[in-house]
DNA sequence: GATCTCACTTAGAAAGATAACA
DNA sequence: TGTTATCTTTCTAAGTGAGATC
């Protein structure tokens, strides 16, 4: 099938989710399905995985060799290369800054400010949120954003190092065979980490404990050993002396008297005000994460070989800082020097040092609120939308190329075909020092299983050991292909896509767009869906409804981009009490109609469908029900005593002596007196249920309940609405798209198109972090 | 062309702050 | 007013991808 017809239908709907109901199987291209393409897997002839040969339109050349096999190897561990200072380019610009949709000029050019002095004078945060607004640099103003030197200028104060380490009091010690021993310093430190997370995931994780072991002898044998015992063994060492003090400290700090909590921030704020703040091109802008990491074990993700390693100090010796040749150089800390200067303007960032375990660089960074990370979110939605443009002619394109003769192009347009459809990211190679995860180029024969027709189920870890698993149908092609690809001899531990890496798919990106990338497709489909999703959104209801509907449609991004977080551990209880809730509500409801009918019979042939519930709620199901309400509420009586006392015994001391007596049975008399009343409402509700006669109050109308009825009508659907809200969300996170991959304009637009305000839809972080955006798109704006 | 290095974005967990509830 | 649930921010791990180097 290569109808015209067939363009028509966008390609992130050609593949859809398996539901149990499969009415909408939607026909895609192709074909004539070849005798071969019936045959089960397990029965069609062996070939070399280098060439194949499932029908006429499946033979390959075979001029491109697979890639080497890809071996998971160690990376190298040392780079002592000098610092190279790059020769500034000025590239001329083509990159405009965003328009203004509104009404305003947009193309003043704002002035520079003058420099000011970044000291530890700076401004404090309350202050500088006072500033006026015109005051902040609007980069989106500016017409030309595409200089490839990342500043003119730059002066910032350093870095924050973490406190020194404080040795535990002498009486909290590590037992080793049942003894006390006394640590070195170091040692101790190391081992005070583990101990603090004793009862944690973690330390239950027998990679974590070797990992930490083997770190912590090394540490104690740097530090000069331990004079009570030879410690070798992790089974002999005991840390719970450790973690009841560190449990202890924390049990303190949560009796700190709020006045001295804020005290105590406000000091910590005081101290980091300088490091906040750097002048970038003379302006005042905030640096993001100006801590130096503290010392600790690592916690890699999923089942990383590398977890639960010393991750050791970072000295002053091991920070490079980079700043302008004439910017003052701050003083490190007494008694250490800088591990180097460095004046470089091709990068952003301020300071860097190499952490220990994968020997990886990390980065002091701008802020997200930043001028240089707003251009870069700027430059990267654009480029998604310039994707726009391509997307039809290269989706036409890859469709072609999957039935390639060359092994090399079908497998780019079916690895395209993925990367667009289901959104996988590029799945670059990794080494054994990392956790086993992958993404689309390095899928393995494991990950994926057929199912004919067209039926492929997706299993394996992403990044993060996310789990990625999906049952779909996917194009007949595709279906064809990923067959020929797990094709004997290959087998499980094999690569799927043999002859791809994500440089190779990326090269072929760039023949139809300069930049276009792996992950520009996950932007744009992301961005695309939140488009068409808000374009469903009907403009009515409350705020609130707004919100509500927005969320979804931020939903099914996350779900497109399988962002998920772990299941909270109140989730299942609070799925249980507002169940519970809404079947009292129920039970109350149908109470009421059965009080109506009770005043008035006539009221059932006149409406039976209002009635029909009464019947629906078997008497079983209503005395559970009211069991649990009566338990529920005594057990709130009881709870509401307990505190009183407990409010009274403290309260004791400012009552004269001779009313204390008096106080403490007044509450135990209105104790008593509402636990009569409880009493009284529990015997009628079941007096109720065996003789379904209610005692109504000469003052109950029939209006009067029906308005009851309507009531708890709203609560109930309110209620399950938030229910419904809270299971959908219950492992998909939000916020991951929110921030990374939905277009910020879209917001705004939703925003100003919707009277939603933006402080519904975005924190006070995002509304920075898009300035850009909520200054520029109006209620029309497009992705 | 394979591999390595560097610079950057993207990611979920954990900590901290705030709102809702009893 | 204290407790609990939820929202927001911080932290830092884990990706991508360009360009240098072997």
């Amino acid at each position: 099938m290569s109808s015209s017809s067939d363009e028509d239908i966008p390609l992130s709907k050609m593949a859809r989710k398996i539901t149990s109901n499969k009415s909408s199987k939607l026909k895609l291209e192709d074909s004539s399905d070849s005798e071969d393409d019936r045959t089960p897997l397990q029965n069609s002839k062996p070939t070399p995985a280098t060439s194949y040969s499932e029908d006429d339109d499946d033979n390959d050349d075979d001029d491109d060799g697979p890639l080497l096999k890809r071996k998971r190897k160690a990376s190298s561990t040392k780079s002592d290369k000098k610092p190279k200072v790059k020769k500034v380019k000025t590239k001329s610009s083509s990159t405009t800054a965003v328009k203004k949709e509104k009404s305003k000029s947009a193309t003043k050019v704002k002035k520079e400010e003058p420099k000011e002095e970044v000291s530890s004078q700076v401004k404090t945060e309350a202050e500088a949120e006072a500033e006026d607004e015109d005051d902040t640099y609007k980069w989106w103003e500016q017409q030309d954003l595409d200089g490839e030197i990342k500043w003119e200028s730059l002066e910032h104060n350093g870095v924050v190092f973490p406190p020194e380490y404080e040795p535990l009091p002498s009486n909290v010690k590590l037992y080793y065979d049942g003894k006390p021993v006394t640590l070195p310093k170091e040692a101790e430190e190391v081992a005070g980490f583990f101990a603090a997370m004793l009862e944690s995931d973690h330390a239950k994780n027998p990679v974590f404990q070797k990992n930490f072991f083997s770190d912590f002898l090394l540490v104690l044998e740097e530090s000069g050993g331990c004079k009570d015992a030879d410690i070798r063994e992790f089974s002999k060492c005991d840390f719970t002396k450790m973690f009841q003090h560190f449990e202890k400290q924390r049990e303190m700090k949560k009796l700190t008297t709020s006045a001295d909590k804020k005290r105590l921030k406000k000091e910590k704020e005081e101290f980091e005000e300088p490091y906040k703040w750097c002048l970038l091109n003379g302006r005042k802008e905030q640096v993001g994460n100006f801590r130096i990491e503290p010392p600790g074990l690592f916690r890699g993700r999923g089942a990383h070989p590398k977890t639960g390693k010393f991750k050791r100090r970072v000295q002053p010796e091991d920070v490079t800082l980079n700043l302008s040749k004439d910017a003052k150089i701050p003083d490190p800390p007494p008694g250490h020097q800088w591990g180097e200067i460095r004046h470089d303007n091709n990068v952003a960032w301020l300071a860097m040092w190499r952490e220990n375990i994968a020997n990886s660089v990390k980065y002091v960074r701008f802020s997200q609120n930043s001028s240089l990370k707003g251009i870069s979110d700027f430059k990267k939605f654009e480029k998604a939308r310039e994707l726009k443009k391509y997307i039809d002619p290269i989706r036409k394109d890859y469709k072609q190329k999957l039935k390639s003769d060359l092994m090399i192009d079908r497998q780019i347009a079916t690895a395209t075909y993925l990367i667009d459809v289901f959104a996988l990211r590029a799945g670059g190679e990794k080494s054994e020092e990392e956790a086993d995860t992958v993404g689309c180029c390095s899928l393995r024969f494991e990950h994926i299983f057929l199912k004919p027709p067209n039926t492929v189920i997706f299993d394996f870890l992403g990044k993060d050991s996310i789990r990625f698993y999906q049952e779909v149908e996917v194009d007949t092609q595709v279906f064809k292909n990923l067959r020929i690809f797990k094709k004997s001899p290959k087998k499980p531990g094999d690569d799927l896509f043999d002859r791809l890496d994500p440089s190779i798919l990326n090269k072929f990106f760039q023949s139809y767009l300069t930049g276009l990338t792996a992950k520009v497709f996950r932007t744009y489909n992301a961005s695309k869906t939140m488009q068409d999703q808000i374009d469903l959104i009907e403009n009515e209801g409350t705020v609130n409804e707004k919100v509500v509907k927005f969320n979804a449609a931020n939903r099914a991004v996350a779900i497109l981009c399988n962002h998920q977080r772990t299941v909270s551990k109140s989730h299942e209880t609070g799925v249980q009490k507002i169940s519970d809730k809404i079947e009292e509500m129920m039970w109350q409801k149908i109470r009421f109609k059965r009080m109506i009918l009770q005043l008035d019979s006539k009221q059932k042939k006149k409406n039976p469908e209002y009635f029909q519930e009464c019947q629906d709620m078997s008497k079983e199901e209503e005395q559970m029900i009211i069991e649990r309400f009566i338990a529920n509420e005594k057990e709130k009586l009881i709870k509401r005593h307990e505190r009183e006392l407990e409010k009274f015994k403290i309260e004791k001391a400012t009552i004269k002596k001779e009313d204390q007596k008096d106080t403490l049975q007044k509450l135990k008399d209105d104790h008593k007196e509402r636990l009569a009343k409880h009493a009284e409402a529990s015997k009628m509700y079941k007096s109720e249920l065996r003789s379904r006669k209610y005692d109504i109050k000469p003052n109950v109308t029939v209006e009067k309940l029906q308005q009851q009825v309507e009531k708890l009508s709203t609560r109930i659907q309110n209620t399950a609405l938030n229910l419904k809200d809270k299971e959908d969300n219950s492992s998909v996170a939000l916020g991951t798209s929110k921030m990374n991959y939905i277009d910020p304009r879209l917001t705004v637009m939703f925003s100003k198109k919707f009277n939603v305000p933006i402080e519904k839809l975005f924190t006070k972080t995002l509304r920075e972090k898009f300035a850009w955006a909520v200054e520029s798109a109006d209620e029309n704006w497009r992705f």
